[in-house]
DNA sequence: TTTTATATGTCAACATGACTGACATAAAGT
DNA sequence: ACTTTATGTCAGTCATGTTGACATATAAAA
C-alpha cells in the first residue's frame, strides 16, 4: 500500500497539509468552547447564551440585527435566547435615540458578572496558547483566520479590531 | 468614558488581545463550515455527518470507540448518525480480526465521493488563507492551534501528524 | 400626507444533534 | 465461571437552528 505521507507527489503532501489545518481548527474550537460550556450548564444556558452575552459586551448599545449579522442566525433563533437573558436580568434593552425602531442591546450588571466568569477560563487557554507558540506565532494566527473569515465581513472586523 | 483600547494598562491590552483572538476563532470557524453545511443540506446530513465521514476517511478501519473519543459525544448522538450514514452507503463496517467486538469503520466508494465533495471546497478556504498569509504564518496557526487543544489529546493528534 | 420600507417581535411547526439513563448482546480477559 | 469491554438500542428531553406568516412602530420617500 502506498504511503500518502512520504510519497514525493507534492499534490499529496499539499493536501494532507491542507488536512491537518482543518482538523486542527475543529480540535481547537471543540476544546476551546468546553469550559464556558461547562459553566453555561449551571445556569441552564447554552453556547448561544455565551455568543449574544460575549458580542453584547463588546459592543454596549449594538442593535438586534447588528447582533444578528455576527451570529449569522435568524432573528427567530436569537429572540428565544435574547428573551431568555432579559428575562433573567442579564442583558436589557434601550429604544434608540435617533431611530426609535430600534432596541439597543446593553448587559446589565449581572450581565458583566456572567460574561466575566465565561470569559475567563478561555481567555486562561488562549493565554496560555499563545505564550507557548510566542508573538510570531500568534500573529500567524491571526492572519490566517483572518484569511478564512468570509471577505465581506473580514473588513467589517479588522475595522473593530483597531 | 475610559476608552479601554488606548489604555496604557498593559492587563487591559493583554485583556483586548485575548478577546480579538477569541472572536477570530469563533469568525473562522463559522464561514470555514459554512461552504460544507450548503452542501450536506442537499443531502439532508448535517454537520455531525461531515465530521463522521471527514475522520473515517483518515483512518479507515477505525472503531466506533476511536471515533467517540474524538468527536467528544455520547454513543447514542453518533449512532444516529452513523446508522444514517450506513443505510444510506456511505459508511460500511467490518468486523474486526482480533477483537470480534469492534465494529471496524470504513467508507464505501459514496462515502469516499461524499468526503471529496464536502472537503474540496473547505481546503480551497484553507489553501487560499495559507497563501495569503504565508508559510511562516502557518506555522503559528499550528502552533497556536495546538496549543489549545486540551493536553491529553494534544500528544495523540500530534502522533496522527507524523 | 399617503405610501413604502425598515427594525423588531412573535406565533406555529419542524429538524438536527446533543444529552441522560437503562438495558441487551457478544466477545474478550481474569 | 465471572467480570469487563465494545457496541447497539430504546425512551425521553433539551438547545439551537430552520421556514413562513403576520403584527407593530417608526422612519423615509413619493
Amino acid at each position: 500500500m502506498t504511503d500518502i505521507k512520504s510519497n514525493a507527489n507534492p499534490l499529496f503532501l499539499r493536501e494532507e497539509e491542507l488536512r491537518q489545518g482543518i482538523e486542527l481548527l475543529f480540535y481547537a474550537y471543540r476544546d476551546f468552547t468546553s469550559d464556558p460550556d461547562e459553566i453555561l450548564s449551571t445556569y441552564r444556558f447554552g453556547r448561544a447564551h455565551h455568543r449574544a452575552v460575549h458580542f453584547i459586551g463588546r459592543n454596549p448599545g449594538m442593535t438586534v440585527a447588528e447582533l444578528l449579522a455576527i451570529l449569522r442566525i435568524t432573528k427567530q433563533s436569537l429572540s428565544r435566547v435574547l428573551s431568555q437573558l432579559i428575562d433573567r436580568g442579564f442583558v436589557e434593552q434601550k429604544k434608540g435615540a435617533e431611530d426609535r425602531r430600534q432596541r439597543l442591546l446593553y448587559l446589565t450588571e449581572s450581565g458583566i458578572d456572567l460574561e466575566l466568569r465565561l470569559s475567563q477560563p478561555q481567555q486562561a487557554r488562549v493565554a496560555r496558547a499563545y505564550r507557548e507558540a510566542g508573538a510570531e506565532a500568534v500573529e500567524g494566527y491571526r492572519k490566517v483566520l483572518m484569511g478564512l473569515i468570509k471577505d465581506d465581513d473580514r473588513a467589517r472586523i479588522k475595522k473593530t479590531f483597531r
